[in-house]
DNA sequence: CGTTCTTACGTGTGTCGTAACGATC
DNA sequence: GATCGTTACGACACACGTAAGAACG
């Protein structure tokens, strides 16, 4: 069995079936990937794929298994030289972050202002996605460090880290109506048009479960996937935002009045993850730490270290 | 990287850091092997190893991890390839097991008739070792499954399965005076020379710890690493000994007489490990099975079963 | 008929073994 | 000087790329 073969293996499978595809991502021709598979194939003993002709369509019983081991494999040779690259270079290389947009936009500025400070030499790299999308994108390696506020838990090849806690605010324009109103009640805001996160998002999920609880149907008349469509929008007039206090600065977004609301929803958790057999650079780690420090810590004085155990 | 480079390098640690050794073990010549580690250490790009001179003596903090990582790497191929062996064949290969004198004298004879019967094609191996081995033996893979009482809990790396429970008898001379006093109390036992397990070996810690308890000093004047060394010194009139119930063998020993202990001493709990991440093939779990459904189980109906999760 | 994968074949790299040299005890 | 390691070199194998052929839409 050949690394080689591995790799060829995992992107035929990330690249969804394509030997020509995987074979322009390892930068190799058709053939080449073609006898990996061949090979590897041969040397287990048992069909991997399945066939529609001569065309590889999908995976058997067996080859699910072997891509989940030939994932693993490949993950800790990466560990193997991430050692290399922190003895050799401690504060130089490249740091890929998974994140959403509104941590992006909002959360990470001040901390990635601070960690380049200390790591000038760190290539930072930002990847955006969706919750699910990030925790994939850990599991396999894609990024070093998924940064948001769901998905993650569910994944137990992940290491997860809660940093933050965080809740909603209400964000209207200045003379809206609604702003000499109190108190800020679930009922009151029900009968307003919404604007917040889409599905998926965010507490997206929390958010319908406060109104569900108490016999409620929020109108929500359009759901964004950022937070500066939101507050695009409600300049628009077009309803009054409910979103991530964090995501309001003082500053730029004096022509739109801000309400705490953390009375009406439960406190969501913002928290990084990462893949769990990992091997975490020196700065990888000092990221987390930074991040933790940098944002309101969940809990004074408990703060993450670095543990070599599983 | 090539998989061939880092089965030199931990079969390199695991000779004790001879590169001859270590090539006589990989059938290669020392030249390959000293090649492979040259250039592992080129591409990680720093030192793993200790040198004296130009002779290997040990690893450094990078090469520690590295090893780590290695070794993880070739569990997870072999893994693959028991993937496919368990699809080719699923009732054909090798068992090896790990485990202690007592457990394999006493407790997997049943055991394994039943699992012969139902797997005559796979070759069983039975290692003996001391728990702490076993322990090490799981987790490095030298062995597929440890099965007794001690040490396994510690290591993380491992998955544990409780099996079932046991305690300790009395067993001496049929014509011994003890045999007509009751009750059985610690403090009349303190009386007698005892002859029981060595330190390290099933519950030993809490054989010594329930005399303790209450003030008393056990007068131990053997100890023995297996039960039928303990029977043949108290056959010798050597002391009393204090064993597992299990291992009293109703036609065997009808030369000694036989008194429970359970009301003096804790249970201990036997159990089967493996390695977290590894793949256990079909005849195997089937083995944990068989071994659960055939001694007394811990608790009915809480059966074992697989989990594709981690 | 273009796309996609396979088979066939040549070339260059790489890996192992033999052999000679160097270091350490 | 015996053991253990590295360096040097040659034979063989292997992996990739090119090119041509086969299956599918």
């Amino acid at each position: 069995m050949k690394l080689r073969q591995l790799r060829s293996l995992v992107t035929l499978v990330d690249t969804r079936f394509s030997v020509s595809r995987a074979a322009k991502e390892l930068h190799l021709v058709q053939p080449a990937v073609s006898q990996h598979l061949k090979q590897l194939e041969e040397e287990v003993g048992t069909r991997l794929f399945v066939r529609q002709g001569n065309r590889l369509t999908g995976l058997t019983d067996a080859g699910e298994k072997v891509v989940h081991y030939a994932r693993r494999t490949l993950a800790e040779t990466a560990s193997i030289l991430a050692v290399g690259r922190d003895h050799v270079a401690e504060d130089r290389g490249v740091l890929r972050i998974g994140t959403t947009h509104t941590q992006a936009r909002y959360v990470l500025p001040p901390v990635i202002r601070r960690f380049s400070m200390a790591y000038p030499e760190v290539e930072l790299q930002i990847h955006q996605g969706v919750p699910d999308q990030l925790a994939d994108m850990a599991v396999h390696d894609t990024v070093d460090l998924a940064i948001c506020t769901e998905a993650l838990d569910s994944h137990p090849a992940l290491k997860v880290i809660p940093c933050f806690r965080w809740n909603r605010c209400l964000v209207a324009p200045t003379d809206h109506p609604v702003l000499s109103k109190r108190p800020l009640t679930l009922e009151l805001l029900s009968t307003y048009p919404l604007i917040t996160y889409v599905i998926g998002f965010t507490g997206h999920g929390r958010f319908h479960d406060s109104f569900a609880r108490v016999g409620l149907r929020p109108r929500v008349v359009l759901s964004a996937a950022d937070t500066d469509v939101i507050k695009t929008y409600v300049r628009e007039g077009l309803g009054l935002g409910i979103m991530a206090c964090l995501a309001f600065e003082a500053g730029r977004d004096d022509d739109l009045a801000m309400r705490d609301l953390s009375h009406l929803f439960p406190w969501e958790v913002t928290k990084i993850a990462y893949a769990r057999e990992k091997y975490l650079r020196r700065f990888q780690e000092e990221f987390i730490n930074i991040f933790q420090a940098g944002t309101q810590p969940m809990a004074r004085g408990r703060k993450w270290q670095a543990s070599t155990g599983p």
